[in-house]
DNA sequence: CGGGTGACTAAGCGCTTGCTTACTATCGCT
DNA sequence: AGCGATAGTAAGCAAGCGCTTAGTCACCCG
């Protein structure tokens, strides 16, 4: 009976987690809170994990490796610049909306990272940017797009597909619109079409 | 002697403060902290301040006023919106690439903020969001900007030159040169030209 | 010169923080 | 039945927090 209903005490503690410090932020989260949230005493946090940081360590690498797969797969589906940017500005900013709320932990909490752990994410980081960057600079060696700055134009695009976490907030917009009205503001950046 | 050397000591706690709060944040930033980045005890906080939350009111209302006055200057100088678009992002972005540390303060610390000073920075904030809204809305009634979702629009320019503070660090590009390629990227954005 | 005023600090108060310790309850296994 | 392992808690510790108190010092004006 516990078995399946208690399940998962680890995740839970993740997934409050996740919630609080999007709401409060990690210095303004308190270890009683996240316990709380997750419906156990305070010294439960430290059955599951070894520290407040270590959750949020946690949280910022599975979020890292979920972005940076979604846009390895985005550009491998073809060849094409064109298609290659929207798959990968449609998933990016379909998924930012979408995970508005641990997108927001993820993005605005390196600071308080370990300096380890913050070392680790910025080399995911890089490499998301040097994706971006890679079909910008395809497109306009291919001369399909046009841009005057191809390098200062990839990191508008990453820029504004993640600042989606920052503000966007259910009730406006669906993700999916969202998603396509940006996949044409991308296009137009590049000078595409 | 002392008259000059020694003035403005509550400005320079307010000084401290911002680039404090914009490295480690409100929550992780302690009036120690603050004190003794303006070389003083940290009970001289509170000879010049009420308390913590209120320097981070202060920094964030002069930080939205100045964004605000700035926006409105702009908008004013022309009745074109081709015009207003290029001075008004210009403008916003050259600001924030400036005005980085702070500008970072002004826009990642509002839920620091107590519950009726948040409300006070959110009507400013509404206010800038206004403004860009109905550039982009005149210039499509008047046919030279074309977009599917003006107001999707106006989110995602706003969205970009907020979002230049988090990410722009001095020595890559000078701000001027920002400025002028995202002035491009907006034009194209808004289907001008 | 004497008294009021404003800037500043040493010390510390009460509370909260992240985390630990010592313990109990429940389980699967032999 | 008895044992070790796992999951959980009540209580609390040392350190750090925002902020206050009580006082010192330099200064200005009569």
């Amino acid at each position: 009976m516990t078995a399946e209903v208690n399940a998962g005490a680890r995740e839970r503690l993740l997934a409050a987690a996740v919630t609080a410090f999007s709401v409060k932020g990690f210095h303004g989260t308190t270890t009683r809170d996240i316990a709380a949230a997750a419906g156990m005493s305070p010294a439960a946090l430290y059955v599951h994990h070894r520290s407040k940081e270590e959750l949020l360590h946690l949280i910022s690498r599975e979020g890292h490796d979920r972005t940076l797969a979604l846009c390895r797969a985005a550009v491998a589906a073809s060849d094409d610049p064109v298609v290659q940017l929207t798959a990968l500005v449609g998933d990016f900013v379909h998924h930012h909306a979408v995970n508005h709320v641990s997108a927001r932990v993820v993005n605005y909490e390196l600071a308080a990272l370990a300096p380890d752990h913050r070392a680790e994410i910025d080399a995911v980081r890089h490499q998301i940017d040097g994706i971006v960057r890679d079909v910008v600079d395809r497109g306009v060696r291919a001369g399909v797009f046009t841009t005057p700055d191809p390098l200062m134009t990839a990191a508008a695009l990453v820029s504004l597909g993640v600042d989606v976490a920052r503000w966007y907030d259910e009730p406006g917009w669906p993700p999916a619109a969202l998603a396509d009205h940006y996949v044409e503001l991308a296009l137009r950046m590049v000078g595409a079409g």
